[in-house]
RNA sequence: GCGCCCGUAGCUCAGCUGGAUAGAGCACCGGCCUUCUAAGCCGGUGGUCGCAGGUUCGAGUCCUGCCGGGCGCGCCA
């Protein structure tokens, strides 16, 4: 519907004289929005605001020049001038009929757009570290990347989801060291365990694991591991030490190869608990990038390549600078150290090079507020690697806070009492987690209450909604339950006859749906679509409700035409909120 | 010190990339269940959009400076 209205602006512009609009002017195309105030209409444009100045007229008196080059369209009954200078657009209800029929129509499909007609997209989110289960901040990111990945989906993009496995690195030698001396634990041989290990439960089974798989072929006796360790030192003094000197002597005990095997099972172990639990909260991803492939596949090579060959690296004190200042960062970055070993921060350009080599036009990056001075950096490396850096975004999240009935929850790391994310969803379900994580801006810091989250009660949004989408089913179980049957084509034939303020708003609000899912989708924004829904649903249960105080308001009434005209609204609607739950991952339940 | 995010009703937040009279939920007040789910509906109270300037036809939205809150500023990953 808004691309109709958009096509006859455009068409007027284009049949303005030159005097009135530049050729400049007219290669912008024209903003049309939706009324917030009906008494203006349905549609709005406000070209001859924006044009007023170069044209050198006044607004009202260019808005006037565009009326009179409007096409006529049958779906447009009433075009006027108001305010200073907006054209405001009355369509005929016949256009809202229509669109009704589509929806109908389409039904899944409805308010997405054609796939293959955007961009190739590689949506990169949640890339936990695999050292240790997701928490609740692991929970909104996997949300709302999920829900703009469908959203991008939806939009038109080719969108790929991936999740980059933090593999190599130090850390992974602490897990795998971690998992060994729990498993030598479970062979009788107790070795201290380092105060910087690992040392969750979750380990746990992942180190029985290795028993069954391994049996005693890692086993070592615990006085040859411990043998000339030094003190491990918590407070003060040197807090590494006695970790690394274990994992110095794993690998000398157990040879490369088998340390190598200890790690690729604690990863395993660790990449399976993770992938387990976002699928139980609906999340997949497309592609698992393993960090560590960067270095086998010679990927790091190449970018580091690239960087000397534009110029804009150098060496001090021995190590290979990045000169990131000449791209904006506040400092230059070393990407590989004096010792030959290549930073994180090699990787990550490598990572993000490789993205571009594999064909994506857009990288999308979601992180959390933490690592936003990291943008600046990757995006230079970019730049210096030839890449356009404006093809790097990152939506950054902020926080979550967990709070139980106005007690904020301590969720800190160190105090070992971290929320995990199958804690919370084992808590409030899955549809809760899912619309609480994507029901604010990205960029707000979330407060999440549990009590609220969980309770039934009329202040949780998420129930609202899906309460709408169950009260359309039980309508149809009525309606089969009196022995009627809806006759589709009857109704949609008769949607002239939904003329109640009720009916109208509700036809309008369904019709959005494909304006706020472009929306939203262009400003990576699934909060938009959360808030189009609660919006929807407060103008179906207007409707609803409607009938419950005034008989002739009911969708089942005699009056076979009426009623089957009013099916087909309701149907229409269901499959809008439906359409929208989807995208946020959220279920639409038949009863509630 | 520097960078990013936030500041809108008593509380939690929207505000369609600058548009028309700033909205919603909760809370509070008052109504509505004899037939499609009251997990609902209808009405009402409630605002110096942190403060001060600036940009322009028009600013909650953009710019500058303050104030307040959050998060970062490694040859860690």
């Amino acid at each position: 519907m808004k691309a109709t209205i958009e096509t006859l602006v455009s068409a007027a512009l284009a049949a303005l004289p030159p005097d009135l609009l530049s050729p400049e002017a007219r290669a912008i195309a024209p903003e049309v929005e939706r009324t917030r105030d009906p008494s203006h209409g349905d549609y709005a444009t406000n070209a001859a605001l924006r044009h007023a100045k170069a044209a050198r007229r006044n607004p009202r008196q260019l808005a006037e020049a565009i009326v009179k080059a409007l096409p006529a369209d049958p779906a447009v009954t009433r075009v006027e001038i108001a305010g200073p200078g907006f054209i405001n657009f009355h369509l005929a209800p016949s256009a809202y009929h229509a669109e009704l029929g589509r929806v109908l129509d389409q039904g899944a499909a409805y308010g997405s757009r054609a796939p293959g007609s955007g961009e190739k997209i590689l949506l990169e989110f949640v890339s936990a570290n695999p050292t240790g289960p997701l928490h609740v901040g692991h929970g909104r990111h996997a949300a709302y990347g999920a829900a703009l990945g469908n959203l991008l989906v939806a939009a038109g993009h080719a969108v790929d989801r991936e999740f980059y496995i933090n593999d190599a690195g130090r850390q992974v030698d602490i897990l795998a060291v971690s998992v060994w001396l729990r498993y030598l634990e479970r062979l009788g041989e107790p070795v201290p365990f380092p105060s910087n290990g690992y040392r969750g439960d979750y380990l746990l089974p992942i180190a029985a694991a290795l028993v069954e798989t391994a049996g005693h072929s890692l086993a070592q006796p615990a006085a040859a591991v411990r043998a000339g360790l030094p003190k491990d030192e918590p407070e003060g003094g040197d807090k590494e030490a006695f970790i690394d000197a274990i994992i110095a002597r794993a690998r000398e005990l157990l040879g490369e190869v088998g340390f190598r095997g200890v790690v690729g099972h604690a990863l395993a172990g660790m990449l399976a608990d993770v992938k387990d639990d976002l699928a139980g909260m609906g999340v997949t991803f497309d592609t698992w990038f393993s960090e560590r492939s960067l270095a086998t596949s010679g990927a790091i090579d190449e970018a580091l390549r690239r960087l000397e060959a534009s110029g804009h690296t150098y060496r001090k004190d021995g190590a290979l600078w990045f000169r990131a200042t000449a791209f904006g960062d506040d400092e230059d970055r070393v990407v590989e150290r004096e010792n030959g070993v290549r930073t994180y921060f090699a990787s990550d350009i490598a990572y993000h090079l490789d993205k571009r080599l594999r064909g994506y036009q857009r990288l999308i990056d979601v992180l959390g507020a933490d690592h936003h001075g990291y943008v600046a950096r990757v995006r230079g490396g970019l730049a210096a690697m030839g890449e356009p850096p404006d093809c790097l975004e990152v939506p950054l999240l902020q926080l979550v806070n967990l709070f139980r009935g106005g007690e904020k929850v301590a969720m800190g790391k160190r105090e070992g009492n971290f929320v995990t994310l199958r804690q919370l969803r084992a808590e409030v379900g899955n549809d809760a987690c899912r619309f609480y994580f994507v029901m604010r801006s990205h960029d707000q810091t979330l407060d999440f209450d549990l009590e609220l989250a969980k309770s039934r009660t009329t202040e949780n949004p998420v129930f609202y909604i899906q309460y709408a989408h169950a009260r359309v089913a039980s309508v149809l179980r009525q309606l089969a339950d009196r022995g009627l049957v809806h006759d589709a084509a009857r109704g949609r034939a008769a949607l002239g006859r939904l003329t109640e303020a009720h009916e109208r708003r509700l036809m309008v609000a369904v019709t959005r749906l494909p304006e706020v899912i472009e929306l939203a989708a262009a400003t990576r924004a699934p909060h938009t679509l959360v808030n189009y829904l609660r919006e929807l649903a407060t103008d179906f249960h207007g409707a609803y409700s409607a009938g419950n105080e005034n008989a002739a308001f009911r969708v089942i009434v005699d009056d076979a035409e009426l009623r089957d005209a009013r099916l087909a609204l309701v149907l229409a609607a269901r499959q809008a909120i439906r359409n929208g739950l989807a995208i946020i991952g959220v279920s639409a339940p038949e009863t509630m």
